[in-house]
RNA sequence: CGGGGUGUGGCGCAGCUUGGUAGCGCACCCGCUUUGGGAGCGGGGGGCCGUGGGUUCAAAUCCCGCCACCCCGACCA
């Protein structure tokens, strides 16, 4: 393939467009690749569409190669299937919704779990037909409050959906086993640095779900690792759980005047005067904070979470524990008098208790911890309130903020936290929608069991973000090969036809060879421009022709390294073939 | 959805305070010169000034509404 810029339909920019702002999205418009056509939606232009099918072809070589099967689904869908799983109210407005001209509802797929299953059903009806991998190469349509960062976030966006379906749980982690090492394969060939993460495995199904992070600080996930290998979406981290503490000997529980003491930082300066050789810190005390909870029906539910007051609720790590239900802040304290804003204590908390308030607490609190906490009414807290003695509650919940230095649960060592973009996503369905829809096999024995799913994701468009995000420098892109647009770009300068000739011959030999040459025949474009355009668009190899042909020579660069070299220009074809076959 | 910022040829920006002919650089077209690091000179084409309303003899400019974009937050298998 020879691409002459004479010809391609490209243009490059000199200045960062102002509404970029992360650098792969200013490098791909700059440089020609995509252009802005909608909110959150973007043309490919001839160079970035390249770029794009590259990525598609390496998700979908190794998807075959693991036995997964391509189909293609409309984008289009009625509202029925979306219904009976009711996702088409639990979706959200994230969902993008229409009507045709018969007022009938239809949905532009977020995600296709629904069509798959039903199609799946549709066909097969026997054991003896699983274990199935199924996968599509699909636009996604999700109504992003706030489409961001170019390809990274946007309300269209090109997605690798795959879904397997199996008789039993064995076979399902097989399959769950059979994606992971493909999408291992995946990004490895695309050149793209990952993390694999534990992400939430769903409040109660025990289903197993990873995360591939890509790291990255302007990435919107955060990740925490430790230096001996545990790895974990924040959401997903558990807290590495104290001993407990024999009740024996342990001190009374006592009330004390803390007037004034509404917030943490009062109480613990007051417990300080009260108690000097204590050691009271932040993490003496008890806080319980109040939440409302909304589940997806529209009942509202108040709940405590009682965590060590050094420690605030993490919103994202409270949501995921108590999904599908979402959380809203309390207001509404004049219905509970029992709870006296600052000062609510355990005692009045629980659902056996007079407020029968849900109260959950932090995995920190193991009985025969010692607590200051609220005694229930203003100006006043009990001190060595023991847990497990004096209090009990109703649960544990993984709620609390994780902080760096905490514990790996594993015991690998404290965890540092970093940012990241979510790559791909594995994740053990079970039987939710094999359920929900009434997909059935008959086993060995002629009884009808129902299919357990896997659903597995890769952001295709993002990871054409992800790589230029992690492959550039000042000037430019730098393509690794397998993705480049072109494996070589040729650059003749001057004006002297010997220089055309001989790039075009060059070129020609090139593309007899297999390979694609982006090939610069600009006619008096100088050579600054040449040379600007080149690192801008980045492939990995740049051909130069000019001054040296004169001594015979052709210069050959490696954009990544900056490495230059003049070769004879009879070398010149097997080297770079050499170069870009490595 | 909350907070902040910005909307003027394809890109980057000035003009707005104090209302009166829409301007600059890049890019694009023509001519001549130039050709190894974003060339020079001359000539040219291209803009419902985001959008709807209002004030006014007159609005890019003043007022109100809406929309879009960017950033932070919320949201986001």
């Amino acid at each position: 393939m020879l691409l002459r810029m004479s010809t391609l339909f490209l243009r490059t920019l000199r200045d960062d467009p102002a509404d970029a702002e992360v650098p792969s999205h200013r490098l791909l418009v700059r440089a020609g690749y995509i252009r802005r056509a909608a909110p959150g939606g973007f043309t490919w232009l001839p160079l970035g569409f390249r770029v794009f099918r590259n990525v598609e072809r390496v998700v979908r070589e190794e998807m075959d190669a693991m036995g997964a099967q391509e189909v293609h689904f409309p984008a289009l869908l009625p509202r029925e299937p979306y219904e009976a799983t009711n996702r088409w109210t639990e979706y959200g407005p994230n969902l993008f919704r229409l009507k045709d001209r018969r007022g009938n509802d239809f949905l532009l797929g977020p995600t296709h779990e629904e069509m798959f299953t039903l199609l799946v059903k549709d066909l097969y009806g026997s054991y003896k037909d699983l274990p199935l991998s199924l996968y599509q190469i699909q636009t996604k349509y999700r109504d992003e409050a706030r489409p961001r960062a170019g390809l990274f976030r946007g309300r269209e966006f090109t997605m690798k959906d795959s879904y397997s379906f199996d008789v039993d749980d064995a076979g399902l982690d097989r399959s769950y086993a059979a994606h992971r090492a493909a999408y291992i394969k995946i990004f490895d060939r695309l050149g793209l640095d990952y993390v694999i993460v534990s992400a939430m495995s769903g409040a109660m199904g025990g289903s197993k779900s990873e995360e591939f992070l890509h790291p990255t600080p302007i990435g919107e996930d955060t990740f925490v690792r430790s230096a001996g290998g545990y790895a974990a979406n924040v959401e997903a981290v558990r807290t590495v759980v104290p001993e407990p503490i024999p009740f024996d000997g342990l001190p009374e529980a006592h009330v004390e005047d803390t007037p004034d003491t509404p917030t943490i930082e009062t109480l613990v300066a007051v417990a300080r005067q009260l108690f000097p050789d204590a050691g009271y810190t932040a993490a003496s005390t008890l806080k319980n904070v109040v939440v409302t909870l909304v589940h997806p029906d529209g009942t509202r539910e108040p709940l405590v979470i009682g965590l060590p007051g050094d420690r605030e609720v993490d919103e994202k790590r409270l949501e995921a524990q108590v999904a599908p239900a979402e959380v809203e802040p309390f207001t509404e304290f004049d219905k509970h008098p029992e709870l006296v804003k600052g000062y609510i204590g355990p005692q009045v908390l629980g659902e056996a208790s007079e407020s029968k308030i849900r109260y959950l607490v932090d995995p920190r609190v193991v009985p025969g911890t010692r607590w200051i906490t609220g005694a229930n009414e203003p100006g006043r807290h009990v001190f060595d309130l023991v847990a497990g003695r004096d209090f009990t509650w109703d649960g544990v919940i993984e709620a609390a903020e994780v902080r760096p230095g905490d514990p790996a649960p594993d015991g690998s060592g404290p965890l540092e936290l970093a940012r990241g973009v979510e790559m791909g996503h594995i994740f053990q369905l079970g039987r939710k929608y094999a359920e929900a829809l009434d997909l059935k096999v008959l086993d060995e024995n002629g009884k009808l069991v129902t299919v357990t799913m896997g659903s597995y994701g890769i952001g295709v468009s993002r990871a054409v973000a992800a790589i230029a995000e992690s492959n550039h420098d000042e000037l430019g892109l730098i393509w690794p090969r397998e993705i480049a647009p072109a494996d070589v770009h040729v650059v003749a300068t001057g004006k002297d036809p010997a220089v055309f000739e001989a790039a075009d011959a060059l070129s020609r030999e090139l593309v007899a060879a297999g390979l694609t040459v982006l090939y610069d025949d600009r006619p008096k474009v100088s050579p600054g421009v040449k040379f600007k355009d080149a690192e801008l668009l980045g492939m990995p190899t740049i051909v130069t022709v000019g001054r040296g042909l004169a001594e015979g020579t052709i210069e050959l660069r490696d954009r990544a390294t900056g490495e230059r070299e003049e070769v004879p220009v009879a070398e010149a074809a097997a080297r770079v073939l050499a170069a870009v076959r490595g």
